[in-house]
DNA sequence: CAAAATATGACAGTGACTGTCATATTGATA
DNA sequence: TATCAATATGACAGTCACTGTCATATTTTG
């Protein structure tokens, strides 16, 4: 990792904990991007240029990568619900406790702030589509549309139920347990 | 239903078909909402007064009641899925062509907008919330939050596939069948 | 008919976001 | 090392969605 990119990453983690902190002590809708900005010591221009919107500043998180390299590497290697399920309980393994805890504030903000439950719907919406063409590319059986959709939404639907549930359980309790079990009771609250 | 009720859901009609007609000519983005109020004769303010954001002047759909009705009726008897699904079902059901219509227009509009997609996922989010809040009183047994924050998650994601496989269907197909049909294949999906 | 409630328009203001340009820093190449 | 291309940043102006307020007109109510 070069410096450049080394640079910009530590400038993308010091905005958003800036942005952080000022959405915590006031309220999210209370605090300006000029403020964040300012706190961070960049000007607005660069705000928006690493985070596009002022939703994102909280929605933002780096384990995109990961979760898209376990998902490549297992689908089409068995049936497919307990794959889906392993990969994201892989992707959310192993976080170091820093990376935790952040997830624990950003979470609170959004369940506290609904036009940032609406903006985590919206974004989770857009990787659908690419989740969606994944699971359509992988899965061997001639399916339809239908069938694909349904899958995606699914996974996605178990994937966040298993991550509030985490929110709100206790300190000690594990992510990728906790998104497990959302998955196996997903299929058992179907009967 | 009073005159002033009766005229103002004849401005709310009047002011969606301007939108509608301007977003299909040009882009969403590329329309103001001071034009649409241009277009349907009325000031901005009006506008905003009675669709709140610009994305709900695509969004909106006036069905929203017939759905409540449906299921406050329907909850509590029998097993949980197949209620959920007859109730969707029943309130998406002997639409008038003028509605279905209109329905197939702005659920092309969401298709064609990302921003719209993202918009209708983060009004979804907002509804899920009390939809949730009703399956929790309904349901009988002492279940935990998670299973049933999965059920309406899943619930809502079945809708939302089976409108989705509407659109893409021939117009002959009935919209109430393919949301049945959507919930039967969320079931027969996990297996 | 009087009074309370509400729908509307006009207007000013805020703030998120975009686009452009000049400048500085980094990375690759000669 | 000198140089050039790529990129990160800041400054600035502009657009537009959205909010709040006030005056006015219309509807409902008693």
């Amino acid at each position: 990792m070069g410096l450049r990119e080394r640079h910009r990453r530590a400038t993308r983690l010091r905005v958003q904990a800036a942005a952080l902190e000022l959405f915590e002590e006031r309220d999210f809708g209370a605090v300006t991007v000029e403020e964040v900005a300012a706190a961070a010591g960049v000007s607005p221009s660069t705000v928006f240029r690493h985070f596009g919107t002022k939703e994102a500043l909280v929605l933002w998180d780096e384990l995109d990568e990961r979760v898209e390299r376990e998902l490549v590497r297992r689908l089409g290697r068995g049936e497919i619900w307990p794959v889906l399920r392993d990969a994201f309980a892989a992707a959310y393994s192993d976080l170091e406790p820093e990376v935790l805890e952040r997830w624990r504030r950003r979470l609170a903000l959004i369940d506290a702030e609904p036009a940032l439950r609406a903006a985590q719907a919206g974004a989770l919406e857009v990787d659908r589509c690419e989740f969606q063409g994944a699971i359509a590319l992988a899965w061997k059986r001639d399916v339809e549309e239908l069938d694909v959709e349904l899958l995606a939404r699914l996974a996605l639907a178990a994937l966040i139920a298993g991550i509030e549930a985490w929110q709100r359980a206790g300190a000690g309790e594990s992510l990728a347990e906790l998104v497990v079990d959302a998955f196996d009771r997903t299929r058992a609250v179907l009967r």
